[in-house]
RNA sequence: GGGCGCGUAGCUCAGUGGGAGAGCGCUCGCUUCACACGCGAGAGGUCGCUGGUUCGAAACCAGCCGUGCCCACCA
């Protein structure tokens, strides 16, 4: 350390993050170490993949969580000196980002169509390349140490290449094929989505009961419905085949009110007896349950919904309507007839489309489908197995279960932005072909190709991120190195869109498993407990927390707020970990000035060195398993009050009368605690703890790349704990005794020991000098008698004596009664009982000094 | 409809069979030469309710009440 580094520290009493944080990191990007080299296998290396973000987005909570969790572990690797590589890149994001550049069209009064499809895309790119970084450097802001010179993105050259070698191989196997089919036809984007991009919500709606007549004959059927307006595509009636009042009617027709045609009425188990009248319209075309139901029976499937959510042409005199406006109409229309025989409100869950909040309206139309039933088995067999392994393990349960019924995969969009099928069309020849790369002209005739227009589901590439990001389909030294990646972290919602197709690819692809290890972290809710969300204007600005209170506050807190269960963001933890940065500058300021010049090193010469040097390896071991078993709140909770209560409360405030003194034992002892402690924490607090190793004198490098500590075994010591740990519980029980005694907290009482002799620190921490002599004690607290002084209030004495004959009693009643029972004595283990019987005897004893 | 989870100090949460814990907040006392983002001391809880198992239950079992999430094609 030199005089300008040693100023600083003299006169620098207050942590400042924003002082310290974009130096540190730029000096960590310097030294090139997050960018590993491609060497050696994926068992001796360390990988992660991150969740990539879409490009359109910023840093929320989720990804600081997320961040902070993957950073840990990466950081803890590669101090361990293993190749740690955290594979950055982010998302194309077909719905997000041409959302977000169509908006833009529009304050110009564009739509994409006017640009035409080339053009758009050309300017979604302009748009990537302006504001596409932005997440980046917000994940820097972090302290994220992923490797930025091996930044990916899902369309650029190389991944668009794995993505089109995918699709190709699916297809000629014949899992993905092109269908006319029902599906989650979102009309805010335009495009099919897939079912997991559904949410249901609760909607109130009516029901509306309808009369259809029943052909050649005075009966109406009476159907019930939430949907009037899909009435005019309806093709048949359907009742269930157990139901007495219809029996007769199966095989016959009805006419459709309205429109006139005639309606078979079939019979099928789905229909459920007990609901409205038990008769059921049946609408092919716009209906999921209808639609599977009029394929069972060979059912027209007619369609009066457009893509753009109004009635079509099919609709006749109601096209060009809204669907609300269809309602009414033919609600009024039904009515006029005296068709409606009852209304009624009625709340039932209503597919919303999850990217843009519309309304779903499923749909028949050609699409392409990816079937999963073959590319599951394997994927569940391993986790089955426990090749990758799901923490918390009630997540291995759920993935399971979803992928055991898993349904073919909608993956076609009907969107610009986003990897094009790789499929031409021939006109001329009506031929198909399917390629890797884009070919010149038909083979089969030599005529034009067209290529086909939708683009692949956003989620058909993320599935191929650990293994597409690593240079696949080439044999590429990055692949070889890192591939399976170590660990994935992610919350639950996206464990199918996502985690799922990742292990199904991984397994078809590369062969071999993206990940070992699958931890699903908390979703951090807002302080109210209701979701984060920018429409909800409950977010939290992950960025303004660092503005405010640094990198490594937030870090800290979200690890120390983070559980197996949803969790509200707590201001509290981030403050915790704010005080602890804080906390750690000034303890090493204190050790780092006042130290002599010498080698840290355990170099113990008394009990309290030897309980600290115990506890410290103690913490070591521990806190490190915990972060290896996912399990962040422990780890930090323990290395927090390892730092905060043993070493700072007592053991420096034990140990400042050697320090000042310039002893060279407690200097190396503290020097070599503090590197401890400081590697210990960098993974979690990496800027505050590479700031201050500027000033260790072990430094040798950036502590980035300095060796993670590993417990020394030789230095636990049981009996000093305990010997140490006595001397700590005495000496609060001293300094309560004078609290609740009376007596100002500067004065120093006289005492004398009767019995064991307290390690030596205690007299000094409670302010009592324990060399007193000739005078009869007013107060015995363990083995220490108090002698009278100026500075007592008897009465006060009095009260707090007797306020320790009532606690003792009652102690002494409750051991009592419990050795008393004869069902204890019997059945309890041995050494309980035997606890038990000492505890109470200790009690009888100072109870009876105390009379 | 099925599944998973939660209900512990004023608040946010740990704690899974042997005497109720942490952080924050609160009260009292400290300008003690690292830190007031600090130091010391303290108050505060019939562990949702009711039964059961056990010598012993916050923890295990059953039921109930409250609450959250996921999955699901009953109009």
């Amino acid at each position: 350390m030199d005089a300008a580094q040693r100023k600083k520290l003299e006169e620098t009493t207050r942590y400042d993050p924003s002082e310290v944080e974009g130096r540190i990191f730029a000096e960590w990007m310097e030294g090139g170490y997050f960018h590993p080299q491609a060497e050696g296998s994926p068992e001796e290396n360390f990988s992660v993949a991150i969740p990539p973000p879409n490009v359109t987005g910023a840093l929320h909570m989720g990804h600081a969580l997320n961040g902070s969790i993957q950073d840990a572990l990466v950081r803890m690797n590669r101090m361990r000196g293993r190749n740690a590589l955290w594979i950055l890149g982010t998302d194309h994001a077909g719905i997000a980002t041409q959302a977000v550049v169509e908006k833009e069209l529009r304050k110009e009064g564009k739509t994409r169509h006017d640009l035409g499809r080339e053009a758009f895309v050309e300017k979604v790119w302009e748009w990537k390349a302006e504001y596409g970084s932005r997440i980046v450097e917000q994940y820097q802001r972090l302290g994220a140490s992923c490797d930025y010179q091996r930044e990916r993105f899902t369309l650029d050259e190389g991944y668009v290449r794995a993505v089109y070698r995918v699709f190709k191989v699916l297809f000629d196997k014949g899992y993905i094929y092109r269908d006319n089919y029902m599906v989650n036809w979102d009309p805010g984007s335009h495009s099919a989505i897939s079912d997991l991009e559904v949410e249901n919500r609760e909607v109130e709606d009516v029901l509306y009961s309808i009369d259809y007549p029943v052909e050649d004959s005075d009966q109406v059927l009476t159907v019930a419905t939430v949907r009037p307006e899909t009435m005019l595509a309806d093709t048949a009636v359907a009742v269930n085949p157990d139901d007495e009042r219809y029996r007769d009617l199966v095989g016959k027709h009805c006419v459709l009110p309205l429109v006139g045609r005639r309606l078979p009425i079939i019979a099928d188990e789905h229909v459920d007896i007990e609901f409205g009248t038990g008769a059921l319209k049946i609408t092919p075309g716009h209906d999921v349950n209808d639609f599977e139901i009029g394929r069972k029976h060979g059912l027209d499937e007619l369609g009066v919904i457009g893509p753009d959510g109004r009635m079509s042409e099919e609709a006749g005199e109601y096209a060009g309507m809204t669907i609300a406006e269809a309602q009414t109409a033919i609600v009024a229309a039904l009515r006029e007839e005296g068709r409606i025989r009852a209304e009624e409100p009625y709340t039932h869950s209503v597919p919303f489309s999850h990217r843009s909040g519309e309304r779903i309206e499923p749909l028949i139309s050609l699409q392409w489908f990816c079937r999963m039933d073959e590319l599951a088995r394997p994927a569940i067999e391993v986790v089955e197995r426990d090749e990758v392994r799901i923490t918390p393990a009630q997540w291995k349960r759920v993935y399971l279960d979803w992928m055991r019924e898993i349904r073919p995969w909608c993956i076609s969009r009907q969107l610009w932005w986003g990897h094009r099928i790789p499929v031409w069309y021939c006109d001329a020849c009506e031929e198909t072909i399917v390629a890797e790369t884009e070919p010149e002209r038909c083979g089969a005739c030599g005529g034009e190709l067209r290529q086909e227009e939708d683009v692949l589901d956003t989620w058909f590439s993320s599935a191929l991120w650990p293994f597409a990001t690593l240079g696949w389909p080439d044999e590429t030294p990055e692949l070889r190195a890192f591939y399976p990646t170590s660990f994935l972290t992610t919350a639950r919602e996206i464990l199918f869109l996502w985690v799922a197709r990742m292990i199904m690819t991984g397994l078809e692809f590369p062969g071999a498993i993206p990940f070992r290890d699958v931890y699903v972290h908390s979703v951090i809710q807002a302080r109210d407990g209701r979701r984060m969300s920018k429409s909800l204007g409950t977010g939290i600005d992950p960025l303004e927390e660092i503005d405010v209170h640094g990198a490594d506050a937030l870090r800290f807190g979200l690890l120390a707020m983070s559980s197996t269960q949803d969790v509200r963001f707590s201001d509290a933890k981030v403050q915790q970990g704010r005080d602890l940065a804080n906390k750690l500058w000034n303890a090493s300021r204190l050790i780092l000035l006042n130290t002599a010049e010498v080698e840290p090193a355990p170099r113990p010469t008394c009990v309290e060195d030897r309980w600290i040097l115990s506890r410290l390896e103690r913490t070591v071991a521990s806190v490190t398993e915990k972060l290896e078993a996912y399990d962040f709140a422990h780890a930090v909770g323990e290395a927090y009050s390892f730092f905060w209560r043993d070493l700072c409360d007592w053991y420096l405030e034990i140990v400042k009368p050697r320090l000042y003194d310039g002893e060279e034992e407690v200097s190396a002892t503290l020097l070599y605690a503090l590197e401890r402690v400081l590697g210990l924490l960098h993974p979690v607090m990496p800027f505050v703890t590479e700031e201050i190793w500027n000033y260790h004198p072990a430094r040798d490098g950036h502590l980035a790349v300095h060796a993670f500590p590993v417990a020394d075994e030789s230095l636990l010591d049981a009996a000093a704990e305990e010997d140490v740990e006595g001397g700590i519980a005495l000496t609060q029980r001293l300094r309560a005794w004078r609290d609740l005694a009376g007596v100002p907290a500067g004065a120093t009482l006289a005492a004398v020991v009767d019995g064991v002799e307290p390690p030596s620190f205690v007299g000094r921490l409670s302010r009592f000098e324990f060399d007193g002599a000739g005078a009869e004690p007013v107060a015995a607290i363990g083995p220490v008698r108090v002698l009278p002084s100026e500075e007592l209030d008897a009465e006060a004495v009095a009260a707090r004596l007797e306020k320790r004959r009532a606690e003792l009693r009652s102690e002494v009643e409750r051991g009592e009664r419990k050795l008393g029972n004869e069902g204890f004595v019997a059945k309890a283990p041995a050494e309980v009982v035997e606890e038990e019987r000492l505890k109470l005897e200790r009690y009888r004893n100072e109870l009876e000094e105390l009379a």
